[in-house]
DNA sequence: GCCAACGTTGGC
DNA sequence: GCCAACGTTGGC
């Protein structure tokens, strides 16, 4: 039995949100549109069912996690890639030799205030995090369980 | 909206 | 394979 990971996923709220995420059927959707080759390989090799996600709001004010979710799927390629109407169409990505991967989420819990990246920063035991840090702009980043727990404690959650 | 930081592209 | 130019991200 492999352990539980846990990731930060980021997302424009006016693309898409928490809220619209809650609003899905079964709460479910597909975390599609990631195309950048550090996040591609985690979504691909490393996301697991079961691994819990952290559901960050950027370029918002304030930057927030707005929730928690599940991962229900494993990876598998991202067909967005291969539609020429959507807005992730990479034509460099085909059915026969997929370029990007995506995972399915469903929603777990909304935490009763959004928690803003201010408090993030100063919360001791996640000075590590790559979200807190200037310039990291890896839209899938691993968190650690340990701060997973502070966290979802912050959040009111735990 | 600004702009620094970053990732990707492509000429050489 | 280098690296300048470019496009994008994302906090502020």
């Amino acid at each position: 039995m492999s352990s539980r990971r846990y990731w930060l996923f980021k997302s424009e709220p006016s693309v898409y949100s928490f809220q619209d995420l809650l609003q899905e059927p079964d709460q479910t959707a597909w975390w599609e549109g990631v195309r950048n080759y550090q996040a591609r390989n985690l979504l691909r090799d490393r996301v697991q069912v079961g691994d819990g996600v952290l559901f960050y709001h950027s370029r918002v004010s304030p930057p927030v996690v707005a929730g928690t979710a599940v991962v229900v799927r494993a990876g598998y390629p991202d067909d967005t890639a291969w539609d020429p109407s959507s807005r992730y169409f990479d034509p460099r990505s085909t059915p026969e030799n997929p370029r990007w991967y995506r995972v399915d989420i469903r929603a777990d819990r909304a935490f009763r205030t959004p928690i803003p990246l201010q408090t993030l920063k100063r919360t001791p035991g996640l000075e590590d995090m790559m979200v807190t840090r200037k310039g990291a702009r890896l839209s899938i980043q691993p968190v650690t369980p340990g701060e997973w727990c502070i966290i979802l404690e912050l959040g009111g959650l735990a």
